[in-house]
DNA sequence: ATGACGATTTACT
DNA sequence: GTAAATCGTCATA
């Protein structure tokens, strides 16, 4: 199949990088064996110390983030809202905290097992109790991996994942598949989501997505392509 | 020690 | 549209 990306793939731009993942697969291997995968549709970019809305803001170097600093190619997954994981792959150069952050994929392979991470846990299995059918239909395939949280979900990553290499591929249970260059016209990009403050930074359009996939987040105000063309 | 804050998601008015 | 859930992390004291 296709080859594992190299460090040379990693070594580039928030940017540059956030479209070269489109397309690409991502595959997560599972403790169990299980191959879990899918189809990167939606990245964003976030560039480095100078960027607001960047963990790395103002050179901002913390045991939570000191993966950023890593080299080109290495893992950065962070909790957040005391719930969610967000995964992202650093580039740019070494000791540049430079990053992608991993959005939305598409459900390629391992949907059982995605399904199962998703399912809600129940707080406690109360015989006699009223079970309150959560209102939550089943997901459906194409939404196992929409938005970042729930991908990460989906997959099961989390800190423990959190600075891993993904090119040695040494112990790796995460690794990135390239594909044939997408289609330029096909990539559609907008402002990044759920940033808090960040000034001008808020309206840079540094989130990317494969136009018309169903898998990519945020507000759908129109059929054809998702959030908001730009 | 304390408090404010999330690169989110889901449910609800 | 608004709000709640839920807790690790970081800056401040």
């Amino acid at each position: 199949m296709p080859r594992r990306a190299t460090r040379r793939f990693y070594s580039t731009d928030a940017e540059s990088l956030a479209r070269a993942l489109l397309g690409a697969t991502l595959v997560r291997t599972l403790d169990t064996g299980e191959r879990l995968s899918g189809m990167i549709v939606e990245t964003e970019a976030y560039l480095g110390i100078g960027d607001r809305a960047s963990h790395a803001y103002n050179s901002r170097r913390t045991p939570r983030n000191e993966s950023m600093y890593a080299r080109p190619g290495t893992l950065y997954v962070y909790f957040t809202y005391g719930m969610h994981h967000c995964a992202n792959i650093v580039c740019g150069r070494p000791d540049e905290p430079v990053a992608v952050l991993l959005r939305a994929l598409e459900p390629l392979t391992g949907l059982d097992a995605m399904r199962r991470m998703r399912a809600p846990v129940i707080p406690s299995e109360r015989p006699g109790a009223s079970m309150k059918t959560s209102s939550s239909r089943p997901l459906r395939d194409w939404e196992l991996c929409r938005g970042p949280g729930n991908l990460c979900r989906a997959l099961a990553m989390d800190r423990a994942l959190d600075g891993a290499d993904l090119v040695s591929g040494v112990g790796v249970s995460v690794e990135i598949a390239r594909r044939s260059p997408i289609e330029p016209a096909s990539i559609s990009r907008g402002p990044r989501i759920g940033l808090g403050d960040v000034g001008t930074w808020k309206d840079r359009p540094l989130r990317f997505w494969l136009r018309g996939s169903p898998s990519v987040s945020g507000p759908r105000l129109d059929g054809a392509d998702g959030p908001r063309s730009v």
